[in-house]
DNA sequence: CGCATGAGTTGAACTAAGTGCAAGAGCACC
DNA sequence: GGTGCTCTTGCACTTAGTTCAACTCATGCG
């Protein structure tokens, strides 16, 4: 039997579950090597240095977004399933979303998701810088809803590692949040009876991007008025 | 004369300072004493920790955006120009881009910015949890919009700090990443001809915000219509 | 006038974490 | 059985957040 030995996709995974567990700022290569059975500067042989473990991570989860089939579907249902895998994904791994403001990804998994972007939206009738547009603003809505649970996700986790009940130091932090919004009307209402307000985050997510898709395909739609085409999607 | 002393005030124009030069990963207690002509540990007086700072920091840089004066220019104008005034205040300062995926914002200063943004919205004729939810989209989508530039502005800080040449550097990413997508039929033809697809992102930045209000304007529409509702937005 | 007090500063030092280096350990092939 | 390659390991260096106790100054009080 050979000697037990690292490989390189078992780095890789045993890093997008320490990720998921501990966030960003929880990897360190002191506790992956430990994770892995073994010490931090074993990892330096497969893998350059931090950043690029980080890369190499945040890459692999692209492959677990399931791309619709543009002949069984309809662009519309395609964009909305491209981007509710997209933002499932994110859910699953906050961490990505605090990485992609301190590192620019383009690996395969995610050339993999954003060429079928391009494709859904081709499908749909937007051609050439019109579909580079249109899978962008989606691409970057998503993104950005993605944002508000990392932050949550983090903070969570600040205040479990500092000792203490996390539940009540998340009642501290609510309360001082409360405390700042006072002065302010329209915040203060929503803060008093959240119940008429407040509604689930995924309610909110689909609403937006039903909106947006909306705004986008209105959009489509004058340019085809104005040209003269057919309203009928390009084959592809 | 008083002795030259430090103020929480004064720590905090700094730390904006050095974020801005420096990128969230460039801020350290030690360079932040240096600039502020004293040590790492002076600021400690002042505040409690270095997230206590960001905090700070990443509130204060929200009085920076000038709010629409509602009685003055229509709701869509006022919507827009908070919208811009965000994605400018963004680009000025990335770093806060980068914190906001670790860290909950809940200062005055973005306060005084979501108060404002509901109050535009509701103006227009959104009621309640209609006015959270589109406001809270244009903001996701403004904040996501702004990603790529930290993630851009963070890696030209990265490619510049390990020495050699940045932009011979970055030509090394850029070249790296056509090669990776090179399997994907979309994406080639894009690197293939970026003059025809490539454009300015501001361009982009518009086109999509503009999409989505009006994907936000027209439910609102349907909504009225439904209801039978006047359709001139309630008085405030 | 002198001193006690408290605000603010400083340097030393501890800890965690990224990473380079050189020595070692197992394995395969000659 | 040796030679070389792959991979692992411990040591050590560095940077950075943070604590602590000692120090300095200005001010107010007796």
């Amino acid at each position: 039997m050979p000697r037990e030995t690292l490989t390189k996709d078992q780095i890789i995974r045993t890093a997008v579950d320490l990720l998921d567990d501990e966030g960003l700022e929880g990897l360190n290569m002191r506790s992956l090597g430990k994770r892995l059975g073994t010490v931090a500067t074993a990892v330096y042989w497969h893998v350059k240095n931090k950043d690029d473990l980080v890369l190499l991570a945040g890459d692999r989860v692209w492959q677990e977004i399931e791309l619709p089939d543009l002949a069984a579907v309809d662009w519309r249902t395609a964009a909305t399933r491209m981007a509710t895998g997209l933002h499932a994904m994110l859910a699953r791994h906050p961490w990505l979303v605090q990485a992609f403001g301190s590192y620019v990804f383009y690996g395969p998994g995610k050339s993999r998701y954003d060429d079928h972007s391009l494709a859904v939206y081709e499908a749909g009738g937007f051609a050439g810088a019109e579909a580079d547009r249109a899978a962008g603003a989606v691409f970057t809505f998503v993104l950005g809803n993605a944002m508000g649970t990392a932050a949550m996700a983090s903070l969570t986790r600040r205040l479990g590692r500092g000792g203490g009940n996390p539940g009540e130091l998340l009642r501290d932090v609510m309360a001082k949040a409360t405390e700042i919004a006072m002065p302010f009307p329209r915040l203060r209402s929503r803060l008093i009876a959240p119940g008429e307000y407040g509604e689930a985050p995924e309610g909110t997510f689909e609403h937006g991007l039903q909106a947006l898709l909306d705004g986008l395909e209105a959009r489509l739609a004058a340019r085809r008025v104005a040209t003269g085409r057919s309203t009928t999607p390009a084959e592809n």
